[in-house]
DNA sequence: CCGCTCCGGCGGCTAAGGCAGAAGCCTTA
């Protein structure tokens, strides 16, 4: 885990154990929001420690979130790896009552009333006197509180997992378009993490407007998949659905085990939040988050005297029921621009509200789009692992309205996926040539996707790669070396001139591989001055770089590609996922080579070659 | 604990739903 991951992690144990034992609520919160600072922070907290010495703390204290306290803490682990509060907070509760909170509807409160009065430690115990019937006798445990913990224990590992985007995605799209059929919809549109783009989500959160609530949560409990109904009132609903696994790619590419699809498939909560339609943009707001960017505009309003909800920005005339209850005005409700507007604020893109300093940009960024991706540099072939022949492939590129399109088979190394020989290589850079005459209207670029090898050096020799178009290095094994290995390594294929892209540069996979931990903003230092684009692999399984990494790269300069490493013609499809990667490291149009025309692209593969 | 504002102290986002226990607490979003 990197510096940064390890430190907000313990942030974030601190602040669960300070919930459990009561403590002051705000120091807790204040180490959350602090957890989340230091994630989306764009350079590491280890080298700044570092190189700032004795200045360290000032400079740390520079970071939104970031106090005295705090800041120290962050010192004292990078020179100790080990922060002795946490240890002092650890030894004061039992190590298994942190886990009795990932049970959903199980809170702090009751965490610590299970282990302060019913004597549990772990979710063995609270099972334990589930069955023996002695939990009724703690205050506020009642016969269906505890058919409920009872329910939700059951299915305690499945609750706490996150869904990959690339599966959530289709299954929000169904929801969708299933209760649009139903009468009386006027809006409807999935928000959430979803819609900010996150690389994974927790549950699926779905807006309605309409004037007749009833029937809308009606349809949506009974939807099909829909197994237990956790709450469903007139204007909100929640449910646990099943995930077709029909619906996603579940066998990996290539390298890394192949998962058999398992028989019942995940499942994800899904949110329904019904509201008028005049309250439309104050509840896509308020329902898409984050949370923390949500509390950083609510703030903002009490400051310029007004109060802001799901139903709208109200003046604050300090009341004690929710404004719109009592029939108050709404300053702006209807659309997310003029809510924006009206706190001073630009429309602000769903991709960018994480609390990451947001809140000062004066104007919306014109970020990355899809309709901007106008060339496919990451693409395989029969020549390897592919599914298409290079006339198909160039083909289906082409339909996608795109100017260029790289063919990139592995090179000899991943033998798993059928990597070329040095003269296979070369004949199927003679069959790249030959399909030019066949498939007009498209430039196709013969080229590799070569193996980073284990030590820095690339699978193939200078000589060879000096034959090819374009090239694009990648990691494919040794994916849990040492970050300073890992550093080295990449800073070689960096540094070899024949490189042009640094493909899915950590390797890593979601939810199941952690992959590189390279120092990135050391690496994305390289790439600038030599002129390599970092690769957003825009497979939902990869989407590496991931959207920290994407704004620590352009931060240091770098041009970012978004390829979809395209394996079948459906791969093309994930282009999204890699634009909203790109979108939420602050990506534009003008940073990305696949957004590039096709003379300034080529003039960019020629700046090291002839 | 943080940020703000002023150097010591204070306030900190908002609402709905569900349960337990009869007004309020807890959780989640």
């Amino acid at each position: 885990m990197s510096v940064n991951g390890a430190i907000a992690e313990r942030f974030e144990r601190i602040a669960r154990l300070l919930d459990v034992l009561g403590a002051d609520r705000f120091k807790a919160i204040a180490h959350d929001r602090a957890a989340r600072a230091v994630q989306g922070l764009p350079f590491d907290l280890g080298a700044l420690v570092a190189e700032a010495g004795e200045g360290a703390k000032k400079r740390l204290m520079e970071i939104e979130g970031v106090g005295p306290k705090i800041a120290e803490k962050i010192v004292e682990f990078v020179r100790t790896g080990a922060m002795r509060e946490l240890d002092d907070l650890t030894a004061q509760v039992p190590a298994g009552v942190l886990h009795l909170m990932s049970i959903p509807g199980l809170g702090p409160k009751t965490a610590g009333t299970l282990w302060k009065e019913g004597g549990v430690t772990d979710l063995a115990g609270l099972k334990r006197i589930i069955d023996d019937g002695t939990i009724l006798n703690l205050p506020r445990m009642g016969a269906k509180s505890v058919e409920k913990l009872r329910a939700s224990l059951a299915l305690a590992d499945e609750a706490g997992k996150r869904l990959a985007l690339g599966l959530a995605v289709p299954v929000a799209e169904g929801v969708v378009e299933a209760l649009r059929g139903t009468g009386g919809v006027d809006r409807i549109e999935y928000a959430g993490s979803l819609r900010r783009g996150r690389e994974t989500v927790a549950d699926i959160d779905v807006l309605v407007a309409t004037r007749t609530p009833d029937p809308v949560v009606r349809a949506f409990t009974t939807l099909p998949g829909v197994g237990q109904v956790l709450v469903a009132g007139p204007t909100r609903a929640s449910v646990r659905m099943r995930v077709d696994p029909r619906l996603g790619r579940w066998s990996a590419e290539g390298e890394g085990g192949d998962e058999a699809p398992e028989t019942d498939g995940p499942t994800i909560q899904v949110d329904l939040k019904v509201v008028p339609v005049e309250s439309w943009g104050a509840a896509l707001m308020y329902f898409t988050g984050s949370k923390d960017h949500n509390v950083r505009l609510r703030e903002r309003a009490l400051k310029r005297g007004m109060t802001l909800n799901e139903y709208g920005l109200f003046p604050d005339d300090k009341g004690e029921t929710p404004p719109q209850q009592r029939g108050v005005r709404a300053v702006a409700a209807a659309t997310e621009e003029e809510v924006y507007a009206a706190l001073g604020l630009p429309w602000i893109p769903p991709e960018l509200r994480e609390d990451r300093g947001e809140l000062s940009l004066t104007q919306t960024p014109r970020l990355i789009e899809v309709a901007d991706i106008k060339a496919e540099l990451h693409a395989h072939t029969i020549a390897s692992d592919g599914a298409m022949t290079i006339e198909e492939l160039a083909t289906r590129a082409k339909e996608r309205g795109f100017h260029t399109v790289a063919v990139t088979d592995h090179s000899k190394s991943s033998v798993q996926a059928n990597g070329l020989s040095v003269d296979r290589l070369l004949a199927h850079v003679e069959a790249v040539h030959a399909a030019r005459s066949k498939v007009k209207g498209i430039r196709i670029l013969a080229g590799s996707e070569v193996d980073i090898l284990a030590d820095g050096r690339l699978d193939y020799d200078d000589k060879v790669l000096a034959k090819l178009d374009l090239v694009v290095a990648s990691p494919h094994t040794a994916l849990s070396q040492e970050p300073k290995a890992a550093t080295a390594r990449l800073l070689a294929a960096i540094e070899n001139p024949h490189v042009d892209i640094l493909g899915h540069p950590t390797g890593r996979l979601i939810n199941r591989r952690a992959g590189l931990e390279p120092d990135i903003a050391a690496i994305a230092k390289a790439a600038a001055t030599h002129g390599v684009a970092f690769e957003i692999n825009a497979n939902w399984m990869r989407l590496d770089l991931r959207d920290v990494h994407v704004r620590a790269a352009l931060v240091a300069g770098c041009s970012i590609a978004i390829n979809c490493d395209t394996h079948d013609p459906s791969d093309l499809d994930n282009l999204r996922f890699g634009v909203l990667t790109g979108r939420r490291g602050g990506l534009t149009p003008a940073s990305c080579v696949n957004a590039w025309t096709a003379a300034k692209l080529q003039k960019w593969l020629g700046r090291r070659r002839n």
